[in-house]
DNA sequence: CTCCTCATGTAATCCGTTACATGATTCC
DNA sequence: GGAATCATGTAACGGATTACATGAGGAG
């Protein structure tokens, strides 16, 4: 139940439409939240009927201005404050690793190496986006970077991981 | 479509009835690909119907002790070497932090503060397990270690940074 | 004989993914 | 007038979670 709360999340700062929505999930959540866009204006719609955002404005082509209501932004702090943060944590990645045992010893270490150049990858990226990012000062910048260095320190912890993992086969 | 393979990962080793498979899931992938009772039982007939696995023996109250077939093995194998993991991340711990700047500093530090106890928790409970796990010889030896170690210092680096971005905030 | 553990299953519901479907507006 | 972009939705399907349901066998 979280793609609710991360939309309540981005329309803190601005009203949006469910277009805008998307293509800011798709430029800042999408490495913390993916979402599709089917899913996206589903939820919309489902949050309206709550009355946790409401439509502010229409444009063009049906265009529907969200925005959040008092209710949305009290129940944005709830989930924040009095909610425990579920933290099961699904890696395809790592469920491969048990399983490394029914391929040859060769072909494991290049599994591996394979993991340890995509994560360099992910740095690269992330430092890039860290770049482009337009840093405005204010909360979301404080946060926001945050959350990148979270990134940039996770990456480099799975690269080591994996570095060092070569070196335990044979 | 993991969990299927997680399945034949574990029967590689040894037979098994869905009651031990469930039993070696929470001990040993529940960190890393949690699944219910229900979910694996279903899993399992789907499995058999599909011939990737078999009916060995049957048991006691109609325990029946499932073994990997041959075609189970190669779709393993197929797995491991021919797909691409799917390496998606959601965390709803991170998404949280994004939208800290609806709530005061102080409560945003705590926030972290719990996350940071949280880390070295589990990082405690993980060096327990490794004290408890009967480490014998052969690849789950080599892989599983390897896996544990994974958790070690994702925990070790969350928990710094945590207390990283306490500091940041004010 | 009673309780605990072993043992397997089904149903309802929700969330997420993929694909399909449609149409208005703007820009050139 | 045609193409790109803006803009919203629905349907089908599969995986995951929760709850429900049942009963056999072993230990004391």
């Amino acid at each position: 139940m979280s793609l609710r709360h991360a939309l309540l999340g981005l329309l803190v700062d601005r009203s949006a439409s469910g277009y805008d929505l998307l293509k800011l999930f798709n430029t800042s959540l999408a490495n913390v939240w993916p979402a599709t866009q089917s899913q996206l204006y589903t939820e919309l719609n489902k949050l309206a009927e709550a009355g946790l955002i409401a439509v502010a404005a229409e444009g063009p082509r049906g265009r529907k201005q969200y925005a959040l209501t008092d209710e949305g932004l009290a129940e944005l702090r709830h989930w924040l404050t009095e909610t425990e943060p579920q933290h099961q944590g699904r890696s395809e990645v790592l469920l491969r690793v048990f399983f490394l045992g029914v391929v040859s010893h060769e072909r494991a270490r290049e599994y591996l190496a394979d993991l340890s150049t995509l994560f360099a990858e992910e740095s690269a990226d992330l430092r890039e986006l860290e770049r482009s990012i337009d840093w405005e000062d204010g909360d979301l910048a404080v946060y926001g970077r945050i959350a990148l260095e979270y990134g940039l320190r996770f990456n480099a912890m799975r690269q080591e991981w994996a570095d060092w993992a070569i070196q335990q086969i044979k």
